[in-house]
DNA sequence: GATGAATGAGTCTTCATTCAT
DNA sequence: GATGAATGAAGACTCATTCAT
């Protein structure tokens, strides 16, 4: 088995354990049963516990941000930008539930390391949206006294709280593109320039 | 000192200890000296650690949840309430900075337990949010394509995602009125039937 | 209420919370409740949680080497008073199972302090035994290469595990009489048919 | 060192530590400690303290059970078993005094859980003392008249007295084998000279 | 004397981490 | 590299005892 393999295979047993029982309640020897791994080996690939939360964060979430900058990056107009983003972001979340529990459970974590360290990917992704309000005002489709910054985490908390819901819920009464669309509509309506 | 007194000094304590370094970070120990009380005092009027978050929620939120109810109550114009909504949950945030420091970030903990738990007075404080669209839908001032259920965690959303960012960061660029006329505005233009 | 009650009132609360939990697992709280007392009141009487058990001892223990004497004292034949003794020892456990219990149980315990002091009061007891042995080979009705000695311990003991299975078990298959006949004739007679 | 050594070396450290301080007063650091293992190591082959306990009953006593029935089956005569038992059973007390207070003091504690543990074993070896008796009984050696649930209690009760006092007395004026003799005789054929 | 709220020392147990094999 | 037995620091919780009222 090579090695990338092995670290990988912890980091999806983590995500798994971390999902199921939180962090502080989740045992090193739990993921590494999880992962048929010795516990000793968990040590050879992470420095320690809160190493493997980091490295959930950094390396999974980054390869979301990549995804979601990818597709903005194959529009162009902001409203659909932000209708997009809203559909992505919730397919992802619903894709990959166990990932996003850890995401937005643990990482609101007030580990002051750990809280820091989320700001800097976490600002990365917050900024996809400002990005698109900034265009959207500059293009004239948005008007000028949205603030940016205040956008950002109304957007995407909304989102977010939504996908909560979906985490935490077994049942919902609607898809993805229903919410997304609700969503985007509620706040698009709000911010266009008449 | 009177017993309530001494109850009430462990919990505000015991606030300021969780928004400090988290549920499992705080040690009963340093709760006990923050509240000038041995350890096993608190053991009398808490069975565990657990109970006393728990206790945190009860009474804090169910004051919460109080206070915003009555602020409604006072308003007609189910726009109104929805501006007012926004303009006070975001000074309660302001004014109990641990407070809301524990309730988003300690009570989305992964303890089935809690989550459960949260859920009933989280529903409770939610609903308020979608009375008033109902109420702004039978008025014919809202649009009726608007899903309350959807809109309700999104424009709480919104409003958590912008408080959390308070919480975190020290300096913030504009008051608790701009971020709340903001993010009401969003909103409403966003299901304002026209 | 006189002060010799509530002392009194104590140490029969002790007695049956002691014969319950045994002492180890016995709190100084549940005494206090079922004496109808405040926890501190117990520390108005007794030093402390190991006095109150050498008080039970001292007290109860002693009415009962009191009594046993007494009635030895009204007989002449050895073999009579030991037949006797064997009744009064099955009785007085009969009709104070708790007491006999917290004895049994809780005075075989190791601390070092419970063990020496049991000695003395114990010693008591035992002698009573060796003086109808020595007695009796006076008289020549004992032989004489019986070691009192030992009979004493032989005879305790085994009066003591049939009561120890009166005490623990709750339903018998025979009374005190006939145990405490059967066994003084295993000691009198022997077992041998002849 | 393989584990059954570890587990044994826990055992045995165990049975010196509690037969010195008692099972509530023994800690298991000291228990660590005096076998030479770190605090947690013990929670690798035991639950919890009181399963320490258990397993010394377990183990010990039932190599003693079986030591005890392998010799009966090398006698035929009752009376010759009779007194082999006495022997044997003191003998085993002499040679394992440690394990012997512990099993004496300790597992007469009130613990239920102990107290009915201890039964079945403890069955088992009463039991053995009845069958005996049936045995000469039905061979015509034994009064007919002498009740054998009685007897096995008498008879033990009669030796764990004795085994008591050698157990907490260091200085003892008979050997094992005279006192054997003693109380098998007394049981034998009783006191009476004839 | 009586109370019972408060104390804080004491200990079992857990579990992240290490390291000999 | 891999293992998993061993480690031991850390902390929640209990409860005998005290003492202000």
């Amino acid at each position: 088995m090579k090695i990338a393999d092995k670290h990988e295979k912890i980091v999806h047993a983590a995500i798994k354990v971390f999902a199921r029982n939180g962090f502080y309640n989740s045992k090193i020897a739990e993921i590494a049963k999880e992962a048929s791994v010795a516990d000793g080996t968990i040590y050879l690939y992470f420095n320690n516990k809160y190493d493997i939360l980091i490295t959930i964060f950094e390396e999974e979430i980054g390869r979301i941000i990549l995804k979601v900058k990818r597709e903005m990056a194959k529009l162009d107009d902001p409203k659909e930008k932000l209708i997009r983003f809203a559909q992505i972001h919730l397919s992802l979340v619903e894709e990959n539930k166990e990932l996003a529990e850890v995401i937005q459970v643990e990482l609101r974590q007030s580990s002051k390391f750990v809280k820091e360290y989320r700001n800097k990917k976490f600002a990365e992704y917050l900024n996809i949206i400002s990005q698109i309000v900034k265009q959207g005002q500059a293009e004239g489709i948005f008007r000028k006294d949205v603030m940016p910054g205040v956008f950002k985490r109304a957007f995407f908390g909304a989102l977010d709280e939504m996908s909560r819901f979906w985490v935490l819920s077994s049942k919902k009464k609607y898809g993805v593109n229903t919410a997304a669309q609700q969503i985007s509509a509620f706040f698009l309506n709000g911010i266009l320039s008449n």
